[in-house]
DNA sequence: TGCATACTTGCACTATAGCGCTAGTAATAG
DNA sequence: CTATTACTAGCGCTATAGTGCAAGTATGCA
């Protein structure tokens, strides 16, 4: 990991996003980490879009990823000040519509899913897989 | 002013353009309300870019503008309190290359040109000014 | 009344962001 | 070895963001 410089308007580019900001309070609430599959289910939106945003997540500094066999886990990085003050402004703003709320119930009882604490079935919403081939 | 829905990645938004972030980050700073002219000899940019970075700013919800004379004073919002979070996020922010304190300098030195504490003096700039007919 | 000026805005252009689709890679199960 | 599957990446499309230029509005001064 190199950081060469930062510019700070890119962190706030990663959060300028909707299906962003659900990945990242998903993240802050409940001080998980979590792989693709259980986003998808969370989220209920396509795997492959989701990917793309947890890259970008990624690049901005905000998230760091570790594979484990097929999964890839993804946690917050929480190592600068500035990104701790940043998950607390993320947790004070208001959910307008209950969106965030819905979120938090589908991760919470996906998670219930994971066997030994990690995630073992795959996508479960169907039509929100990769249809591969 | 109606609030009807707030949307949080409006803020986000609102923050993930560098230009946007000097302005803002020089009222966290200094606590100071400013014209649009103090800002062009502040940020050396043209005044209709930063009248329109202005005004995005004050849609997203960041910024209440007022009108005083030929003047128009922009002053933080900080009413909700994940904006007091936001802002002590960006007064944390790294400062790679010096740009923002750089910036501060020369706000600084602008506010010294006020009298009875109000601008009266106009872009100071000349190459910046809107060059009109 | 006319001019200077603080500020705003319409227009055209360019760059980029997000998307769906689809194919590809890698790892595991059987 | 083969099939399945978690995840990634390329392609083309569309929408939007940021910009410079130039015109327009509004306020105050002479």
């Amino acid at each position: 990991m190199q950081i060469i410089t930062i510019q700070p308007e890119v962190i706030f580019q990663a959060l300028a996003d909707e299906t962003r900001l659900r990945i990242i309070r998903l993240l802050v609430v409940t001080g998980e980490e979590s792989c693709l599959c259980e986003f998808v289910d969370s989220l209920l939106e396509p795997s492959y879009k989701l990917s793309r945003h947890l890259k970008i997540l990624r690049q901005a500094g905000l998230l760091s990823s570790q594979k484990e066999g097929r999964w890839v886990y993804h946690r917050l990085v929480v190592k600068p000040p500035y990104l701790e003050l940043l998950y607390s402004t993320v947790s004070a703003l208001p959910d307008s519509g209950g969106a965030y709320s819905a979120d938090l119930q589908r991760f919470r009882k996906r998670l219930c899913l994971r066997k030994g604490g990690r995630c073992q079935i795959g996508i479960q919403s169907e039509e929100f897989k990769t249809k591969a081939g």
